[in-house]
DNA sequence: TATGAATGAGGCTTCATTCAT
DNA sequence: AATGAATGAAGCCTCATTCAT
């Protein structure tokens, strides 16, 4: 059935690479890119220094694959629902459970002593997707969903709205009711500051 | 007890600490916290480097003292403009024009490497901060200022606008303005909440 | 037994050999011996890095592998042309200019670093080639062409003379002026000698 | 008798530096420069490896450090004596017996595992005594002390037969009887080679 | 036998920290 | 207390060598 061999040891490359992918994002998430060191790299992997420069030149070039990569999926996502959204109250409300219910499957599954990582929002993945976040928005005041309103700003009150919110989730908040909120204040706030403005 | 030489070697100590943290607040605003050294710290300064180590334990704890010197000192100006506020609309626009306006007097001594200085949302002063405005919001409650909701989830939507909004008001936005907007949002929101819940 | 397979991988075998040891000349020519590595000789080649342990066990052993097989072809033509010859100036004279003409051979192929080319004078080769003139330079007394002398110290000299010349013949001197002007420094000097002794 | 203290903390810094320079002269004469490491340089020391950056930056500086220096405190010595020859024989056997002196002397000092170690001709030392002993060729070809001839073969010549009958030096010849078959060899070779030119 | 990825020793250097003065 | 040289752990990276395919 297919021939084993070549494709085994493309295989273990490719596994190589997203082993060094998945401890660099750990370890980012953990101790920020600035002082994580590539030793922290390769030691949250099973394999041996040398092997970290096989794949990677340094820490930077980690840093771009993760930021170029197909390194959080939940970015997809995000940018799926917004575009789908046929109205204000539903880009934010499916914006937001996607995102909260992301945040707990990640909890879910993060090692106790990776615990104490907040996001990040200095990551790379973090820093993309407030980009693409002020994209969406654009692109919701154009298709007439939202007023027209400064979406450099709109979006940083929704980003830090999402990771403070996120932090309630994580302590057992419901998702699904936090997301709402979040809607409701964000509605109101909108209505208001396009009265306002 | 008046004696001059005591006084004298007093005033020194005094001196030589503020040396050490003057040079440190211009060392990890111009590389950033995570990549300044202790030798970056000592070199900027006349003294010696084992003088470092007679007033602090590691690079870490300069960075405290920097944090509870002079960083939140902010803490109590915003309790007191909270509790001076006659209507929500004062309770929000008051605190965060005092909130952005200290980020802003912080970042004047910060000229580069804006990354690093993000405000750290796990780091003791601000979850007390944290506290505080939580406090607030439920005496603003009690006092009739705010109709009864979450206040939880109020407070972490609040902070996280404020510490995204701040990076905004880094950047160049004006704080006037950045709270005005900031302000208009939440009422917004709280009043459609509040229709809401 | 006329088998083509077996002669056909011995070929291969033999040339990648060769194409190990043509790449290693040129590496170390281009780098000197003492920078250069295996990976360099590696990667002047088509072959896999693990293909070289399966020819030499170091770097070492292709520099005893060039000069066994290439450098120190010049011994049995030293030895020739001083066994044929007729004369003391002969004996010196023709031994110089083979020497020298090979050192210039070798060193085309010697663009840079010139440093670490030079004849090191505890390699085996070196020593064996010491031995060989001293028993020349015995049979040479022994034909009359040479006055007794002390040939162990005469050997040390002639060799010393060699060395340093072969330096200046590679830095552009010319060959035949340099083995007449060795020549005629050896034998004025042994017309002392022997006047002395 | 002076003070102490001052003194004291200067001299050990003069002292890591000279044992510096002693370690890295040895490990260059055992194993050449360019394959030295600055890791075999302290490992030939007391002293642990942060504290070689202490005193040089580099491999390379530690070798400017020696060939600039104090290093061999033999080349003045050269100089001194072939300056002060009033004829052509006391030049050269004047030179030879201070040379062969000193390589002795090492010889004795030198510990049994740095044996093997060959005067190297790329050393620093060596190099520059070379190009010293083609000056005071020159001058004393002005002098008059001897016929005008190609005063860079002579060095060599006169440089090779140094190297090499210092080895039999080594292995027990007589100073003075080899430093006396050096310069009749060469006082020789010298008349003829006038004679000739 | 050829391949080339993995390995980990080892080289270079900087740094936090200690300690004799 | 202040000093600054010494220390050695630890980061970075390259390399020789092994070994599964």
């Amino acid at each position: 059935m297919g021939d084993p061999k070549t494709s085994r040891r493309d295989l273990t490359k490719a596994q190589n690479r997203e082993t060094i992918l998945a401890a660099a994002r750990g370890v980012f998430a953990q101790m920020g890119f600035a002082s994580a060191t590539v030793r922290d790299i390769i030691r949250a992997t099973p394999l041996a220094s040398g092997t970290f420069y096989n794949y990677f030149k340094s820490k930077e070039e980690v840093y771009q694959a993760l930021r170029d990569g197909t390194a959080l999926a939940i970015r997809p996502r995000l940018r799926e629902v917004r575009l789908a959204a046929n109205s204000a109250e539903e880009f934010f409300s499916a914006g937001f459970r996607v995102f909260f219910a992301f945040v707990v499957s990640q909890h879910g599954e993060t090692p106790a002593s990776v615990q104490e990582s907040r996001f990040r929002m200095d990551s790379p993945e973090v820093l993309a997707g407030f980009a693409e976040l002020r994209e969406d928005l654009d692109g919701a005041v154009a298709r007439g969903l939202l007023p027209s309103l400064n979406t450099q700003m709109l979006a940083a009150s929704i980003a830090g709205m999402a990771f403070e919110l996120a932090e309630q989730v994580k302590s057992g908040a419901d998702v699904d009711e936090t997301a709402n909120l979040a809607t409701a204040l964000l509605l109101g706030g909108i209505g208001r500051l396009a009265g306002t403005a």
